[in-house]
DNA sequence: CGATAGCTTGAGAGTACTCAAAGTGGGTGG
DNA sequence: CCACCCACTTTGAGTACTCTCAAGCTATCG
């Protein structure tokens, strides 16, 4: 998933896979695990089952850039000529539906998900120009409340009125994904928090007091 | 063309379309034309044959993101469901190649163009990968740096033992597809210019005068 | 209960932005 | 053909934001 400023998730948008001939097996994922390196062979392409992933890659010099975080749904593993591009890891326990990559060649011997694969990288490509605007023409505050409202709406949950959901990632995550640091990261919720717009119960979890100052916020709304 | 880090720009990487039974046509373009624009159907994807197009999208408060530069070979006009999701327009007057937008969808009626779309594409993610790297982990003088590098890779010719090409885009646009400000580039440019990597025939074309000091600048080295 | 990893907070520094003005060059009309 | 005009570029000064470095805090796990 890339978090960006005016993502679209339709429902069902994944490889619905029950009827695809080129499954070839649920991988399980624990905490941490990693999936694919950058520079692995591609052979496979994979849908986010459950469990959250994140796709990073880092420059000589050390610095990370997170690349996405993978959600149910989602597809990860789009490869560059035969390899992996990025590094991939499970942030939860995670299962992963593998698919053959040559699915992603031709429609010869799956014609059905060879399609699918093509539209989630239409949908990628449309994700990741999303993410553009918020790393190219974001401040800090913009891009952490941006990151708070698309997770709240892909995985927000209601609870006694409020929108609530988990940050399963820690804050350098955050961070190295809109393009800015911990501590900035941090300063930011923490201003939210004391503004009233949102709660934080723990560290991994937040509430949605106030939605719509949190969107005109990320919205750069005077 | 996503000016990146590490770009790969195979040769022949286009669409060979000489073969192909989906062109619908030859499309010439003014310089300044309008290709399409965010939000209109999009019933077509391009490549572009010769010339110099620039992909942009805004955000309602005004702030301006330039998403690529499409150059001879690239694939634009990737659609967002049934619509493009940037404007596109031409910097130098141009010719594209246009396509039948059911060439993504489907290889019923052209299976070789449907599978080089499908590399386009595959390609796209992983350039805009790279730019993720640019816009969120490098200082300003970096992304300047970089730019010039690749540009240089893809077009640059040799005039006098010196690599030498032309930046058909103004500082705006430069600023726009790196993240930051017309005068943050011109400085930039400047500073290279006076430390003698660089030199400035005239505020569109560029000699690199010292291409290891300027690579070793768009990787940050010390 | 102590160790450790992650989070928060603070102070200071530096980079890049904003606003402003002067310089440059290409194109058009008189 | 020349002069003006306009758009773009460069340069400068001041400011603001975000980063860096550092220290204290919190929660989790053996």
């Amino acid at each position: 998933m890339y978090v960006t400023t005016q993502s679209v998730h339709p429902q069902n948008a994944g490889l619905g896979t029950h009827d695809c001939r080129s499954v070839h097996r649920t991988i399980s994922l624990a905490k941490g695990a990693r999936l694919f390196c950058e520079g692995d062979s591609a052979d496979r392409v994979y849908e986010v089952q459950n469990g959250i992933l994140r796709l990073t890659r880092v420059l000589e010099n050390g610095r990370r850039q997170v690349i996405a975080f993978g959600y149910p749904g989602d597809i990860v593993g789009f490869p560059h000529f035969d390899c992996h591009n990025t590094d991939c890891d499970a942030l939860t326990p995670s299962k992963v539906l593998s698919f053959n990559r040559k699915a992603l060649d031709n429609g010869d011997t799956d014609p059905a998900l060879h399609a699918r694969l093509m539209q989630a990288a239409l949908r990628e490509i449309n994700a990741m120009q999303d993410h553009f605007m918020m790393l190219g023409r974001k401040s800090a505050t913009e891009k952490v409340a941006s990151f708070l409202c698309v997770l709240s709406a892909r995985v927000g949950v209601m609870n006694n009125g409020y929108t609530q959901f988990d940050l399963p990632m820690c804050r350098g995550d955050i961070a190295d994904f809109l393009g800015t640091t911990t501590e900035t990261v941090s300063r930011a919720l923490t201003r939210m928090r004391k503004s009233g717009m949102i709660a934080l119960p723990n560290s991994n979890s937040v509430i949605l007091r106030n939605p719509r100052a949190l969107q005109d916020l990320a919205d750069g709304a005077e």
